[in-house]
DNA sequence: ATGTTCACG
DNA sequence: ACGTACGTGAACATC
């Protein structure tokens, strides 16, 4: 006989999934009528995914019928914490529905039981008519069905990703039996469910409860048995919770349905009614798998855009409109300083013009019109574009449409840098992504002329496409002013940046990479004699080994791999071995060398200046980043800090000047919360540090407070800021977890409106979905409703730390943006060189020195209005190294 | 390609 | 009960 093949879905359950898991692109995905459609949309893939995995015979997607069931007649609380759903999630489900009948799926619900008891039910007699049967569901208690006849796919991230539950699959996982599943519950309780279980017991002590006793039933006849604990009164105590929390865990397998299994036939989708459907939703990627029946290879039809050779015979068509335009300068490496340029395109109303002879870049009317302010341009990647004809002596003008700043500040996490994905997740299907079109790593190669041509012609396409697009939903976030006003200009500030680049002595580092490197091997010598043999002290594994095993010293903390070697615990291993010592030394001494000296060696460039790339378009906060290389990092403290007197001026007669916001976050916060103790302590400018520990440890006066207060509240400062935990702070400062929550406590008594600042934040995160910053920002936190404690409350310290060092980030970029503008009013020799976060690093002659000291600070200061006053301060001197206060 | 360690704010 | 400070990039070893 032919087996059977059944797939359950739990319809609410996968649906809520699929709307998190889409959660980002809300606003992206809306039907024609103004209808959210992200869940609709990512409830398709879990289906299309499902039934080409499974290819059922049958199939039933079930629905909760409301929100009273069975089982609050039980317990009235139950599911008594949940939140109000989203109406953008519940405009869905009717749709959805809809979804379903044109793919030929029934669907089912029944008053008083949940979606669960219809999937236990059909699924047990299922069971008796020999079906294999799939559930595929978000929610883990469904596994108790698992057996040999039905696994349970529950989703991991997102509703594609399945984890699949057979009986040895749950037995290896959970150490019990899938029957099992409902003494655990009732043991544990369920937090998202809202029932209690037995007080202080959580998986741990409910699995070994289980595994000693079997049932709960059984581990009650033998309670009397126990030895004297806290855990024995406990059990004995919430005896009838426990009970009552295992009948409200129990999946009903005999729910009064009037459906027979012989009425779940699939049928297949129905093709009209589902194309209709898809088209009312505007689902173009699953209308085209349909009419092509291809499978999801990125079906781009770059051919359907037109275009005209961009040569010496036309290019007067192109630069005879001042109309607006989109320019592209397509170079297929990252690094744009030095990036052979490998095509141009430009597109206006008299169509789009391609080239892929770079000649064209010399012609004279181009150039001009390039240059030409009054004509408008669109662009990907300003920055970019404008580096690149930079170094071809044009001076790129006139832009006024970013769609990689626009696409970053929509969403941050839309960071993928590449124009085709970008203009897909909009609904733009004309362009291959450039790592599909030009290949990756050992496989990139540019293809012929024509498909070069034909690519750099649809990559105008997707520009107009979305410039069409997105301007619309900046304004919709309030964020014209960002992208207008701050984020196009930096682009320009930080290009020229880039372009100046730093001047770094390489015989300055020649002679340091002569001193380290005797030293490296004067401690290796040591290190080999303390261990008795040869080893690589750079591998952790050999490290370790060394360490735990043949010195028999004793591992503190463990990774993925074996026992950590980093510093924190070769720090407490201290004084047990003198290897500990030279090991630190060896490490500090080692990374200087090999990333500061012989790194940044690697990166200067012919005109002895290093160029690094800023990352406008990356961080989850709004501060820039840095790379090749990272100039953001450069050792501060210590020996490290020597480096930086390799960093030098670029002329004789000049030098570096450096000025850097003073506690920036903190002042950001007391403004933010509005908190008057913070307000006031910057006001009066008292040493905050100092002034928070008199607060926290209740003293009278400053004078009282110790060097080691002080340090310990300004510990306590930075985890605020951080989104504090208490265990987090403990570690830091090496304090008891106790101690630490009493520290917390105390200082949000002592600044009572930080303490309501940080509840608000995580509380708009929840209700609206994201955070923002003082400019308006925006940082999407889905993980923030989470079921995972961790997760979750990863987005929560995300949440409360977000607006602060994002705000921070938008201060600096409009001091940028003004003193640059200064120093071009001012015509200054002074060139604005580096931003490291709270710092700006200029090169200066010796004769601009005395002006730069005014004008930074002012600038700085005045960058934006904060209910406190900003505090910079200056420094400077022959080198990096010397310009530090 | 991924994890560990360590440099910065 | 559980396991964390927030945001980055580079070198190196190991998979």
């Amino acid at each position: 006989m032919e087996s059977k093949k059944l797939v359950l879905v739990d319809g609410n359950s996968i649906a809520f999934r699929a709307f998190y898991a889409m959660y980002t692109v809300l606003e992206k995905f809306k039907s024609p009528d103004g209808l959210h459609t992200n869940a609709i949309y990512a409830f398709n893939n879990m289906l299309d995914l499902i039934l080409s995995k499974s290819h059922p015979t049958d199939m039933l997607v079930a629905f909760d019928a409301g929100k009273v069931t069975f089982r609050n007649q039980l317990y009235d609380d139950y599911k008594g914490n949940r939140l109000k759903t989203p109406d953008e999630f519940r405009e869905q489900l009717p749709f959805i529905k809809q979804l379903l009948a044109a793919r030929g799926i029934k669907t089912y619900e029944l008053e008083n039981y949940e979606a669960d008891d219809i999937i236990g039910t059909i699924a047990t007699r299922a069971n008796k008519e020999n079906y294999q049967t799939v559930i595929v569901t978000g929610d883990r208690d469904l596994t108790q069905l698992v057996n040999d006849n039905t696994t349970v796919a529950v989703t991991i991230k997102g509703v594609t990703d399945l984890e699949f539950y057979t009986p040895q699959h749950f037995q290896e996982k959970l150490g019990i039996t899938p029957q099992q599943l409902i003494d655990l519950k009732g043991l544990m309780g369920d937090n998202s469910d809202n029932y209690p279980g037995v007080t202080k017991v959580g998986e741990k002590t409910a699995l070994k409860l289980l595994k000693q006793y079997g049932s709960m039933e059984n581990l009650y006849d033998h309670v009397e048995d126990m030895k004297a604990s806290k855990l024995k009164e406990h059990l004995i105590q919430d005896r009838e919770q426990a009970f009552l929390s295992k009948k409200l865990a129990t999946i009903k397998t005999d729910a009064p349905i009037d459906l027979q299994i012989s009425e779940l036939t699939y049928e297949g989708i129905q093709t009209e009614p589902l194309k209709q459907f898809y088209q009312k939703m505007n689902f173009q990627s699953f209308l085209k798998k349909m009419t092509t029946g291809e499978e999801d290879t990125a079906t781009t039809a770059e051919d359907n855009i037109k275009y005209i050779e961009l040569n010496a015979d036309t290019v007067n068509q192109l630069v005879s409109s001042k109309q607006p335009a989109v320019v592209v300068v397509e170079m297929v490496h990252d690094n744009y300083h030095t990036a052979p340029i490998i095509g141009l395109a430009c597109g206006n109303d008299q169509g789009i013009f391609v080239s892929d002879n770079l000649d064209i870049l010399q012609d004279k009317s181009l150039k001009n019109w390039l240059s030409d302010a009054q004509i408008n341009k669109s662009v990907f990647d300003f920055k970019r574009t404008y580096v690149a004809l930079n170094r071809q002596q044009i001076s790129l003008a006139g832009v006024d449409f970013d769609a990689l700043l626009a696409s970053y500040l929509l969403d941050v996490n839309e960071n993928s840098n590449d124009l085709g994905q970008l203009a897909q997740a909009y609904g733009y299907q004309n362009l291959t992504p450039d790592n599909q079109f030009y290949g990756t790593g050992a496989k990139l190669s540019i293809p012929p002329h024509s498909e070069l041509l034909q690519h750099l012609a649809a990559k105008v396409g997707a520009i107009q496409f979305l410039q069409n697009k997105l301007p619309l939903q900046l304004q919709e976030h309030d964020q014209d002013q960002l992208f207008d006003d701050i984020e196009l200009p930096l682009s320009k500030v930080l290009a020229e940046m880039e372009i100046a680049g730093i001047t770094v002595s390489r015989t300055t580092l020649e002679q340091m990479e002569q001193d380290l490197d005797q030293r490296l091997r004067d401690l290796e010598t040591t290190i080999y004699q303390y261990a008795g043999h040869e080893f690589n002290i750079n591998s952790p594994q050999q490290l370790s080994t060394v360490l735990f095993e043949e010195l028999g010293l004793k591992p503190i903390k463990k990774n993925k791999r074996g026992y950590s070697t980093s510093v924190d615990v070769l720090e407490k291993l201290q004084g047990q071995s003198p290897i500990i010592a030279e090991i630190l030394n060896y490490r500090q001494v080692a990374k200087i060398q090999s990333t500061y000296v012989l790194g940044l060696m690697n990166s200067i460039a012919p005109d002895q200046k290093v160029h690094t790339r800023y990352q406008q378009t990356l961080t989850q906060t709004g501060r820039l980043s840095s790379v090749d290389p990272n100039l953001q990092n450069i050792p501060a403290r210590d020996e490290g800090r020597e480096i930086r007197k390799a960093f030098v001026p670029r002329h004789a007669d000049w030098e570096i000047f450096s000025s850097d916001y003073s506690q920036i976050e903190l002042r950001v916060l007391a403004h933010i919360s509005g908190d008057q103790n913070m307000q006031q302590a910057f006001a009066e400018n008292y040493d905050i540090h100092a002034h928070t520990a008199m607060r926290i440890f209740g003293l009278d006066n400053i004078d009282q407070v110790t060097p080691d207060m002080r340090r310990q509240a300004k510990a306590t400062n930075f985890g605020i800021v951080y989104g504090i935990s208490d265990y987090g702070l403990s570690q830091n400062i090496g304090i008891s977890r106790k101690q630490a929550a009493e520290f917390i406590a105390a200082y949000f008594e002592q600044y009572p409106d930080v303490k309501n600042y940080m509840d608000q934040t995580v509380q708009k995160a929840r209700e609206e979905g994201y955070v923002e910053t003082i400019m308006h920002r925006r940082r999407y936190l889905p993980d923030i409703h989470s079921r995972n404690y961790h997760i979750r409350s990863f987005a929560e310290r995300t949440a409360m730390n977000t607006p602060i060092q994002g705000s921070a980030a938008d201060i600096i970029k409009i001091a940028m943006i003004d003193m640059q503008q200064k120093l071009k009013d001012e015509h200054l020799q002074a060139t604005m060189l580096l931003q490291v976060h709270d710092e700006l690093i200029f090169e200066a002659p010796k004769a601009e020195i005395p002006i730069l000291e005014q004008l930074v600070p002012k600038i700085m200061d005045s960058a934006v209005k904060l209910d406190v006053p900003l505090k910079v301060e200056s420094a400077h001197g022959p080198n990096w190294f010397d310009a530090k206060g």
